[in-house]
DNA sequence: ATACCTACCTAACGTTCGTTAGTAACCCAG
DNA sequence: CTGGGTTACTAACGAACGTTAGGTAGGTAT
């Protein structure tokens, strides 16, 4: 069928200028990055892109909306895999912090361009962000709830968690000295510790 | 003299202008900002900046270089203001978190207007941030060795206390729930939890 | 009064920007 | 072999960009 093929190669040529623009916006940020640059890496021409998306606009809310939509995804699988607000809560953890090492540079583009998009586009990239947050937050309040954890402030330690976290995304680096899955672990360990109620008198 | 009011008057506009590059630049990014917009909000016209100025990278450079200065100066006199590696680590972080609420929007552009800066301002700046980590990867050794901290790995815990605490420069709010000094007693509180050594068997 | 300096201005430079119009090469169906 | 759709191209638009040249009003020093 030529119209399966047609779209699917559509599909992919979308796909490749994603990844490019990811790289590039990651680099020199949106602004920076004008429609011939991002043409040039993909061995084109600026006007040939215009084909494949709108607008420049258009090719960075595609980066983030979909971002925003394997984030929730993702985590929302890695809670549903365990039972407990600690394990839910380590699942969370784990989950986030693999995601800004992997897939960092869109990681960190759908936090540092978040003031790229326009007025509508972030509406409705933030309503997602808020969701995301709403589960972690949830998490802590099951948790303190249950007596397992102890936090002065939930909204507060949901921010601090999800910004240390979301961090890994602006140093990882894929020859560092470190594995996604050893910082994953570290990280969880950390954050647990700060969270678990202690079982007598408190250290602070 | 009217040399010195001369300089102190021009001192003074050089102020004004790099307040309101902070201002904007936070809002729409260095490569967003034009030096019309930046003009516009001072009520002067573009090329009159370049008597202040001699180009926008310099603008952007004496920012963060300032900003960078402040950081090394407040955390030296934070850490030097006590004794032992506990109170020290507690009187870092709460610099830290204090500066990057007190000075958000600066302390915020010298994260994420790094990437805009010529390759020569960029290693100036680099310098002086790695020297503001090692700090805290200093204290954190410094506990490890007395005893009172244990850490899988400095360098790591060190990563994530700052960009912990970076991040709130990217949340906090004049007008929300907690003040400057409220967070930075959490957050204080938090990471301790997460450092200090358990005196029997620890949770993990 | 004159000369000078400061701090701004207007006007314009050449470049680059996002984007659109129109067109050509290719591929597959009939 | 022909025709239509797909995917790229060249060329160009107007606007905005950082920056420079040159001028001018107002205060200060002599």
């Amino acid at each position: 069928m030529a119209t399966i093929v047609a779209t699917h190669e559509r599909a992919a040529a979308a796909e490749r200028i994603l990844r490019a623009a990811i790289a590039l916006f990651r680099v020199r940020g949106y602004h920076g990055s004008s429609m011939r640059t991002l043409a040039r890496g993909l061995r084109m021409e600026a006007a040939s892109l215009y084909y494949h998306f709108g607008s420049k606009q258009e090719i960075l809310f595609a980066i983030l909306d979909r971002t925003l939509d394997d984030l929730l995804h993702g985590v929302g699988r890695a809670v549903a895999a365990v039972e407990g607000p600690e394990a839910r809560l380590r699942a969370a953890v784990r989950f986030h912090v693999l995601f800004h090492a992997h897939s960092q540079h869109e990681a960190f583009l759908s936090h540092s361009e978040l003031r790229s998009l326009t007025q509508g586009n972030l509406r409705l990239v933030l309503i997602r962000r808020d969701e995301y947050e709403r589960v972690f937050r949830g998490l802590l309040t099951s948790g303190v709830r249950a007596g397992v954890f102890q936090v002065s402030d939930v909204r507060l330690t949901a921010m601090a968690i999800l910004t240390m976290c979301t961090g890994v995304a602006t140093w990882f680096s894929d020859r560092g000295r470190l594995a996604p899955e050893s910082i994953a672990d570290r990280y969880v360990e950390m954050i647990l510790r700060s969270v678990k109620r202690c079982p007598k008198g408190s250290p602070s």
